[in-house]
DNA sequence: AGTATGACGTCTC
DNA sequence: AGAGACGCCATAC
């Protein structure tokens, strides 16, 4: 078993470009025990050297909860709307349709 | 070994 | 709609 982290990491990096998923999709694709550990785990890669397109994981709700975390508040949104994702007010704007299924992965 | 801490989610006010 | 409370459980200290 690899740790927490790793599984997460390569969930996401087989999330398309272009598209979003949530950290509660991502705890339930790999039968984490709360969505926690996903939010967690993204943290944790940005510090971590590992390259994880972090911008593309957003909460429940479609808010881009970890902008601050990164370098500049604005890089989320701007390597999201680099990817053709539309972010207005810090949410992305067509989320039922960007959303991207880590299950169906 | 115990306490604090979240890039969350859901409910309540 | 916005804000606060609580549950969740692996890591960090």
């Amino acid at each position: 078993m690899r740790p927490y982290f790793e599984q997460v990491y390569d969930l996401v990096r087989l999330c398309p470009r272009g598209r979003v998923t949530t950290y509660g999709a991502l705890a339930d694709a790999l039968l984490l025990p709360s969505a926690r550990m996903a939010g967690y785990a993204m943290r944790h890669s940005f510090v971590s050297d590992v390259s994880v397109p972090a911008h593309r994981v957003v909460n429940a709700a479609g808010r881009l909860s970890g902008a601050d975390h990164f370098p500049t508040p604005t890089m989320m949104a701007e390597l999201l709307a680099s990817e053709g994702v539309r972010v207005e007010r810090g949410r992305v704007a067509d989320f039922g349709e960007l959303f991207w299924d880590p299950a169906t992965a």
